[in-house]
RNA sequence: GGGCGCGUAGCUCAGGGGUAGAGCACUCGGCUUACAACCGAGCGGUCGGCGGUUCGAAACCGUCCGCGCCCACCA
């Protein structure tokens, strides 16, 4: 047993003010929620924590769900298992970059030394940011996420999470650094991470590489031009939405059964404006009804356009540069003029002036048609993506390999997914990869890429014979660290070496979650404790990256699943069934509702919104868990407040042993929608029983539970075991109140107290009992609300008919109903009661 | 274009072959020795449409409509 009740300490007037408070102060001095590292692997439930980005705030959504997965750390933790239930912190990636530059008023070149006496101007000058080396850089991020991590961490505790704050971990920390670059390190070891160098997709404000994973399509407004090219014999038209691409144009193509294009095919035409000869070639991905059916294929306009010219095998004719504008010189074999008027102009100038040339030329036929399409842009871009041929980092992820793409497909199955539909947007995605995952970006904040390159006699780097630094020295610099076997002098030297300018994507740090927080090489007991997890919760936005990287990475290092399960859940909508996000401006703050409510109240609509299900925002619900947590409150100092019970009370009344027969079967249910991460279920079924044990049960007994004697003591009896389960059923969802309560007759912590079993409960009773005394006596406060009297009106006669009537509680009825003359008929009916009120007393 | 989810009371949602449910809102009544931040009672629905299966469909099957999300090689 967990404990010995002793005689309750009930505050006078009981509230909840305070609450968050004082208990939150004595989890932490108690280390209720301290993970015990001894305990057998089989005993530990470890969660996969969202680290949530710093640089943001912490909205509603947020609180929302991380409370669905600390009511699941806490079920399991009060089923005996020893909850691993680490908090991370994502300071690692481009908005803690951009809060960083902005607050400081600095920037991150790689190229500069370490400064360790560096301090940041006083007075920050956003228009002329102090370049910093990339350590001065992070430990800046740190400085300043140190602050906004204070308050995070505060805000979460003040939720109720469960988290032991022993196991922080962010980011863009030194361990994190390290287990990122050595995952990479035994990636590149095994082949799975290679170098290639190849047509990339290109952000040109941001001036990096992007992966699939962060695209997304963004309608857009755009014309198509209908460009006439010269042929031998005759003219060949085609539709294009880009003209400004007419220089990079490599070929024109149309599908193989086109009749229209088919003597075309093996001849060449001439581009407009440049006079470039260029084949017509057929390809089965072209479409006949698009446009005029045949197409200009640029390198490179868009992906299909590198599959063209990847499958065709044709000339690279690039234009665009890495910063979005048209090269200054063009590519061979396209003449100067015109293309000197199109040099280092933007694309949409460049576009300007072609279509001007165009129609100058009489190659533009007709008028453009203006047109709507879905355009490529990177999620955290604003100008429409390019396609720029560059030397990247890739890691295999079955984007090109069938056989891992089954691996990675086997593995989503093998998964459990809460709820379960959810596990067909991951395969949708591994079936959709059209590319190995791109981890390198151009950027100077983030994790660099562990590898220098030897330069050759001309200073040029071997890209082929990457040097690689021994485990034991990550975290590196490869831009400040030199080679193992090098010294730093020879850093950009003809045969020295030189470091590789890059850093890691974001996904390539946090898709090594449980590594990181698990102490994977770092503390090699702590990781077989805790690896594989149990549980990653997450949103389903993210299954895409996030969870699919992280099954990647634990595939191709461990040959496991990261987590054997995997929670997904919803969003939050605000009441116009939009989508909360900050760029929206309809970000409730939490903090304010935590103070206003209490965290119970919004922890109890937080529960209300099941597991992957979108949940609107509604603060009647938030009030609706007020008013909840206040009835605990109240019910307990009542139930509490009969007098002491015997050591040898027994539970012996019919309708004692029915209320606890029905508690009996709300353990049971609460258990199994726990077991299936359904702690929605689990608390509207707690919560239907814990109303009903208000309204009627403790109505009928609280005149019993006054007096003296056995009867006294079975209900006072029963009273206690349905309070002590009900808290229990109640401690996931609502932390404090059920702690507050419990901590007036029991010793510990009710968050370490065994979750209830029905085994403890008293067997034998008939919940019909209750059912049915209760229904009488819900028909005796109908007839004094329709005789508008009072609930404490006498009743001078009653009569109750029915089939059922034998199980009736009669006395406790009589009680609660002040009935003078009870009747009791058998009948074959439902039960009706008839009621005759008492005259009023004067 | 493909996939997934959702349409039940004014609102937020549960239910999932056997007499339509809860909370909120609304109306009426009640200071009742746990709670007026409370209690009791009531009003309120062709369960998105149409077909089918069945003795019986809100539920199962088909189809259509609407909403949302994910994905897609969108010249």
């Amino acid at each position: 047993m967990t404990d010995q009740p002793r005689t309750p300490d009930v505050p006078a007037k009981p509230s909840l003010d305070g609450l968050e408070e004082k208990w939150v102060r004595r989890w932490d001095a108690d280390g209720t929620y301290r993970f015990d590292r001894t305990r057998p692997r089989a005993d530990v439930y470890s969660i996969d924590t969202p680290p949530p980005t710093v640089s943001g705030s912490l909205h509603v959504g947020h609180v929302f769900s991380y409370t669905h997965t600390d009511a699941m750390a806490r079920f399991q933790r009060m089923r005996g298992r020893e909850v691993f239930y680490p908090m991370g912190w994502d300071d690692n990636g481009l908005p803690t970059e951009r809060r960083v530059q902005n607050y400081f008023g600095v920037r991150c070149d790689p190229s500069l030394p370490y400064d360790p006496s560096f301090e940041p101007p006083e007075k920050p000058d956003p228009k002329r940011q102090l370049p910093v080396s990339r350590r001065n850089f992070i430990e800046l991020c740190e400085r300043l996420t140190g602050v906004d991590e204070k308050a995070f961490e505060e805000m979460w505790r003040r939720v109720g999470l469960s988290v032991d704050w022993n196991h922080l971990y962010t980011t863009i920390g030194s361990d994190s650094r390290a287990a990122s670059q050595r995952a990479f390190l035994r990636n590149l070891k095994r082949g799975e991470a290679y170098l290639s160098e190849a047509p990339t997709l290109w952000d040109v404000t941001f001036r990096t590489a992007v992966a699939q994973a962060e695209l997304e399509d963004r309608e857009q407004s755009g014309a198509f031009f209908r460009i006439r090219f010269h042929g031998d014999d005759r003219p060949v038209y085609i539709e294009t939405t880009r003209p400004e691409l007419l220089p990079a144009c490599v070929a024109l193509v149309a599908h193989p059964d086109d009749e229209r294009y088919r003597e075309l095919f093996g001849t060449t035409v001439r581009t407009p404006l440049f006079g470039v000869e260029i084949p017509v070639l057929a390809h089965r991905l072209a479409e006949p009804d698009k446009g005029s059916g045949i197409a200009m294929i640029c390198t490179f306009g868009d992906v299909t356009d590198v599959t063209w010219w990847r499958e065709l095998d044709l000339p690279t004719r690039a234009i665009i540069d890495w910063d979005g504008r048209l090269a200054a010189v063009p590519p061979q074999g396209v003449p100067a003029s015109p293309y000197d008027e199109l040099a280092g102009k933007t694309v949409f100038s460049a576009k300007e002036r072609v279509v001007e040339l165009l129609r100058e030329s009489g190659d533009l036929d007709g008028e453009p048609r203006k047109i709507s399409r879905p355009v490529k842009f990177y999620e955290k871009g604003n100008k429409p993506l390019e396609i720029v041929t560059t030397r990247q980092w890739y890691i295999r992820n079955g984007g090109r390999d069938p056989e891992i793409r089954a691996e990675l497909l086997l593995r989503g199955a093998e998964l459990d997914w809460h709820p379960p539909y959810m596990r067909a947007r991951y395969e949708n995605w591994v079936e959709g990869l059209n590319g190995d995952w791109l981890i390198s970006r151009q950027r100077f904040f983030g994790v660099p890429i562990p590898v220098w390159y030897p330069l050759d006699a001309s200073g040029e780097p071997v890209y082929d014979q990457p040097i690689t630094p021994p485990e034991d020295v990550l975290p590196v610099d490869p831009s400040s660290d030199h080679p193992p076997a090098y010294s730093e002098d020879q850093r950009g030297k003809p045969n020295g070496f030189t470091g590789d300018p890059d850093v890691m994507d974001t996904w390539a740090t946090s898709s090594l979650t449980p590594q990181i927080a698990g102490g994977w090489e770092r503390d090699p007991d702590l990781f077989a404790r805790v690896f594989p997890y149990a549980l990653r919760p997450q949103g389903h936005d993210i299954i895409r990256t996030w969870l699919f990287s992280t099954v990647v990475r634990a595939h191709l290092e461990h040959g496991s699943l990261p987590w054997s399960d995997t929670a997904l859940s919803g969003w939050i909508l605000d009441p116009d069934r939009k989508k909360m996000s900050k760029s929206k401006g309809n970000v409730v703050t939490p903090i304010a509702l935590l103070e206003e409510f209490g965290s119970d109240a919004v922890r109890y609509w937080s529960a209300s919104g099941r597991p992957g299900t979108d949940t609107t925002f509604d603060t009647g619900q938030i009030k609706v868990g007020r008013r909840l947590a206040i009835k605990i409150l109240n019910a307990s100092k009542f139930v509490l407040g009969f007098g002491e019970v015997a050591a040898d009370a027994a539970v012996t009344e019919p309708l004692d042993l029915a209320m606890l027969a029905a508690l009996s079967g709300v353990v049971e249910d609460a258990t199994r929608a726990f077991e299936g991460y359904d702690y929605t279920r689990a608390l509207e079924r707690t919560e239907r029983f814990f109303w009903e044990f208000c309204d009627d049960y403790l109505e009928l007994v609280k005149s019993r539970a006054y007096g003296e004697g056995p009867e006294a003591q079975s209900a006072r009896a029963a009273l206690r075991t349905a309070l002590g389960v009900l808290l229990r059923l109640f401690a996931p969802a609502l932390p404090f109140v059920t702690e507050e309560v419990w901590s007036w007759w029991r010793e510990g912590s009710v968050h370490r107290a065994a979750w209830p079993a029905a085994a403890e409960l008293p067997s034998g009773g008939e919940p019909a009992v209750l059912a049915v005394t209760a229904e009488a006596l819900r028909q005796v406060r109908k007839a004094k609300s329709a005789a508008k009297a009072s609930m404490r009106a006498d009743v001078s006669h009653a009569v109750v008919r029915g089939a059922e009537v034998a199980r009736l509680a009669q006395d406790d009825l009589v009680a609660a109903g002040r009935i003078a003359d009870l009747v009791i008929e058998a009948a074959p009916a439902e039960l009706a009661v008839e009621v005759t009120l008492a005259p009023a007393a004067g």
